[in-house]
Parts: C-alpha cells; structure tokens; sequence
DNA sequence: ACCTGAACACCGTTCAAGT
DNA sequence: ACCTGAACACCGTTCAAGT
C-alpha cells in the first residue's frame, strides 16, 4: 500500500484547449443525457480541475451554445444548394441531428429565445429560407413561410427524439413501435366526452414511419404555400 | 433594541393547501422570472419552511407541472366549441398565455418531451385537433395538420413571448418596435454571402404586427390543408 | 395531519496562489 | 499564459423532531 501516489488523479501535460473542451461536453451530454454535464464531471473527463474550464470558456451557458453551434452547423454542413428535393434534406439533417443528440432540441430554443440574431438561429433560418425562396411562390411569403417550417421543424423533431429517447429507456428489447403503443394506448383510454379529437386519430400516428411522418408535416405546409392565398 | 423578537419570520397559521402553492409559483414565476422560482423564496413568499411545501407537493417538477397546467387550462377553457374562426380562437389563447407568462413556453416543450401523455400536451392537442376536424379536410390528414399546427404555435408563441421580454428588458422606454429594429439591423450587417435569404427578408417582420404575423403563419398552413394534395 | 429547520449532497463560479 | 483546488453562495431534497 504505497501511500503517497494513490488518490490524486493524474493530470494533463499538454493544456487545454476550448475545442477539446467543447468535444467532450457533447459527448457527456451524448452518453449521460443533459443533468451530467456538470463542471467537475466535465474536468474529472479532461484530467484537469474545474476552474481550468474557465481560462477557455466564460460559463456554463457559453459551453452549451458553443457544443450546439458546432453540432447544428456539422449537421447543415451538407446541402446549401436549393435541388428540388433540397426541403427534404435540409429537413431531414435537422431531424437526424436532434435524433442523435436529444438534448439539442432545447438548446435549440434556447438560442432562439435568448439570442435570435446569435448564429445557431441565423443559420437554421437562412438555410430553410433559401429552399422557400427556390419555390414557386411569392416572395411576400418567404418569411411566414421560413418561421412556420423552422418551429414545425424543431418542435417535431424534438418530439420525436423525446420518444426515442423514452423508448429506449423501456429497456433494450422494447422498440419504439411498442412504445408508441403506448402512446396510443393511453390516448384510447381517455374520455370520449373531454378528447373525442384525440381518440378518433390515435391510431394515425403509427401507419408511417417517423421521418414520413414528419416529412408529411413539411409537405402540407408546402402545399400551402404553392396553393396561393388561403380559401377561408 | 429588543434582542428576542426581530429576525424570525412570522409563520402562517392556517394550514397550506397545494392551491395556494401553485399560485404563489405562478406569481413568483411571472414577476421574477424562471430563475426566481426556488423552494426557499417560495417557502418564504408562503410564510413557512421548505420542507413544509412537500408535505403538498412531490417535488419541484411536478410543481412546474401543475402550474403549466394551470395557465393552459384557463387560456384554453374558452372556445371549445368549433366556430369557423375557431382556430384563430384557440391559437390567440395560447399566444396571449404564453406572452403573459413567458416562462410557460419552455414548460409546456417540456411537458411534451417528458409527458406526452400528459394533460397538458393531450388538452393543446385536442382543442386543436377539433378545429382541425371542423375544416374541409380528409380524415386522414388531421393528425398530421394538428401536430404542424400544435408545433408551429408553441414556437412561434415562444418567440414572440421571448421577444416581448427582451424588449422590456431593454427599458421601459423603448417599445417593441424599436427592438424589432435591432433585429432587423442585426440581420442587415450579415454577409452577403453567406446570408443572402435572411438579409432579403430582414423587414418583412416589422410589417404586420405580431397577431397578424401569427395568425399568417396559421393561414398558410390551413391553405395547405384544404388545397388537397400537395402539388410536389 | 401537518409543519420546522437543520443537514446533506450537490451545483456554477471565483480567485489567490502556484508554475 | 495557463492551471490548481479550496472556498463561496447557492440549489433541491430529506428527515428527525416537534405540535
């Protein structure tokens, strides 16, 4: 029992960097969810103690924009360009992304409530504007067009991340068609006379898969706009 | 200087009641903000201790929960009926709720990642849901336009709601329309390149005022409804 | 049945002191 | 320039002890 070297964990030799630091918040946010990004868990990760952090990064807020800037922006790295088909995949990167890091779609709202000029926002908002403005509709529409897919975009694929995430916490053999069962299940039992709506459509929710369903979401919205001015 | 009787609070004498919680977390929540809602400011605004408030209430989540509740069910008690403006009805509810209470946009995402069974999530859904099916539209897109719609209205709620609260923050003075200023000027000094779309748009959103901007956004997604299959 | 209030196990952040 | 690590001012939550 050497008493000396025991205990102390070893330190880094070569320093930080705010990159490094940023890696390893997203991959503690990947792997144990967004209550474990904490300052000693994060500096116990980088061998190194937790005031260290804050030569590189000014808080904990700055690290979460920083950790969802670099994530939105790999994932909307693909695909500027406005092909026919561009919506979908502009749509699509958003929603894998937030499906792969589920504590993405907060952050997201986030950013847009505090800081709506601050990059994150801006580019989302371009992106989705250019594949509106490469439609066929008028240009007075572009921005209720942009805002309208942007918040269908995030609020959905945050769902839908959500019930992943849930699945997956129902055990390892569950898969998400039994969980949203569930789902449906417990949209069945509720009272005909309060939710007759929600219990007439409880099944429609499991015909498709999730991203034709969300894709469904992208195209009504479409159809809109092309469709001219509203009937009513 | 009598040395005994300063210092202590005095305590109630009637006993709580989970009511009377809930509306004190409600108060704290619109006139401090979301930050402000702590178990001992709470205790202290109620004339107890902490730990008389969970003899009421299981915890702090569920505490939120019921308050959410609360808000959304007042906003959404009237209007259940299906009138053909009735969609606008209930999405100017939920818009003036959010705005009033800001706090209440990030509660019900929430409410609709970890509870989407919840009544919160299921009461938004059928109240729009029913005005969904009151439309000219086929069955079988009703859980697709209500889900758009549910989306879209949280969102752009929030954002508005996040807005008005930085407007205010900037002093009492200056009014919403000088902030949207900034927002637009922000946008203006992106570059050219890079930002093309959103420096295009940067003041379609001083046009309208923001009901009007919001109903739009509704409007282009009930035109995509009752225009048939999207032409894509 | 309902409340008290100290105590516990955490946080984010700061900052003198080191190298 | 960059890091250490103790310390500060908070949290939510628990729980023996009171009434």
């Amino acid at each position: 029992m050497t008493p000396q070297t025991r205990k102390k964990p070893e330190r880094r030799t070569d320093p930080l960097s705010r990159e490094q630091i940023v890696d390893a918040a997203i991959e503690l946010l990947d792997t144990a969810g967004e209550g474990a990004l904490t300052f000693r868990a994060l500096s116990e990760r980088l061998a190194t103690g937790p005031g260290a952090i804050y030569w590189h990064v000014a808080g904990k807020g700055e690290l979460l924009a920083a950790a969802t800037d670099r994530v939105v922006s790999s994932a909307l790295a693909t695909g500027t360009a406005g092909p026919p088909g561009g919506m979908h995949d502009v749509a699509l990167g958003l929603f894998d992304a937030i499906e792969s890091h589920p504590w993405l779609a907060p952050q997201i709202a986030a950013q847009l409530s505090h800081d709506p000029t601050g990059p994150v926002t801006t580019r989302i908002f371009e992106d989705i504007g250019r594949q509106v403005a490469a439609l066929d509709a008028p240009a007075s529409s572009w921005f209720t067009a942009t805002s309208a897919l942007m918040h269908y975009v995030l609020g959905a694929a945050g769902q839908n991340a959500a019930n992943r995430a849930r699945a997956r916490g129902l055990g390892p053999d569950a898969d998400r068609s039994a969980y949203m069962d569930t789902v449906a299940g417990a949209w069945k039992q509720l009272s005909p006379e309060d939710y007759p709506f929600t219990r007439a459509v409880a099944d429609q929710g499991l015909d498709h898969d999730d991203r034709a369903q969300f894709l469904a979401g992208i195209d009504l919205i479409l159809a809109g706009l092309t469709a001219g001015p509203p009937a009513a």
